[in-house]
DNA sequence: ATAAAGATATCGGAAAACCGATATTTAACT
DNA sequence: AGTTAAATATCGGTTTTCCGATATCTTTAT
């Protein structure tokens, strides 16, 4: 019942998504359909900013938009690092990725 | 108590570890300690591995090293494609890690 | 001012991810 | 062969993640 501690791939996002420019609550869920093919539903994503919210990585201004605090920014800086480093080959990904259907056994 | 689907991001990273070569389980959960700083359980790891394998994804031969079947190759290519897609904006994120910490509100 | 529509928020619960502890199997060494 | 150590596997249970349904708050239009 507890929602969404600050290490889910979702918080990740959503920080990075308002990194560079404060965003609403829709907007935010309106990008992600963007990257991952669906949209979030409401149960999903306002706990979470809700979650941020109340730990002080977020901030939410007069018009509801979302941003990083001090704090949230660590926490982003944070979460990159680790992101990078655990994905360090990710260039290799990205190239094997849409290609290769030749060999294969089983 | 049904462990891992093939959605979440260990199945995907141990598919991307098995791709060029085959591992056993020991050296699989060691270059994810390398990656994420710490060594997943064998709680975690094993299920997993019984489930890429029950669901015909992963192959294991008589070393007990696992390698991706056909079927775990398109797997592979469909989790690498929603992932670049996701993170589309990677190289910004390498290229922000690491800095910043100047200005900041709150 | 009221109604309709959209955004935001909350709630309970279901499914997934993960872990620690505990077997069991396998390997290595004497 | 017997003993120890490491790898593999299983089990139960906790925490996290996520969703659908519902409610509240805002905005816009009439």
């Amino acid at each position: 019942m507890i929602h969404c501690g600050s290490k889910g791939f979702l918080s990740f996002l959503i920080l990075w998504l308002v990194r560079s420019e404060a965003r609403t609550g829709a907007e935010i869920a309106l990008e992600l359909e963007k990257r991952r093919g669906r949209k979030p539903s409401p149960g999903t994503i306002y706990p979470v900013l809700k979650h941020l919210k109340e730990t002080k990585i977020l901030n939410i201004d007069d018009n509801k938009r979302y941003s990083l605090t001090k704090k949230g920014h660590k926490a982003l800086e944070a979460h990159l690092d680790s992101f990078i480093r655990t994905f360090y080959d990710i260039d290799e990904m990205k190239s094997c990725c849409c290609r290769d259907n030749s060999k294969a056994e089983n």
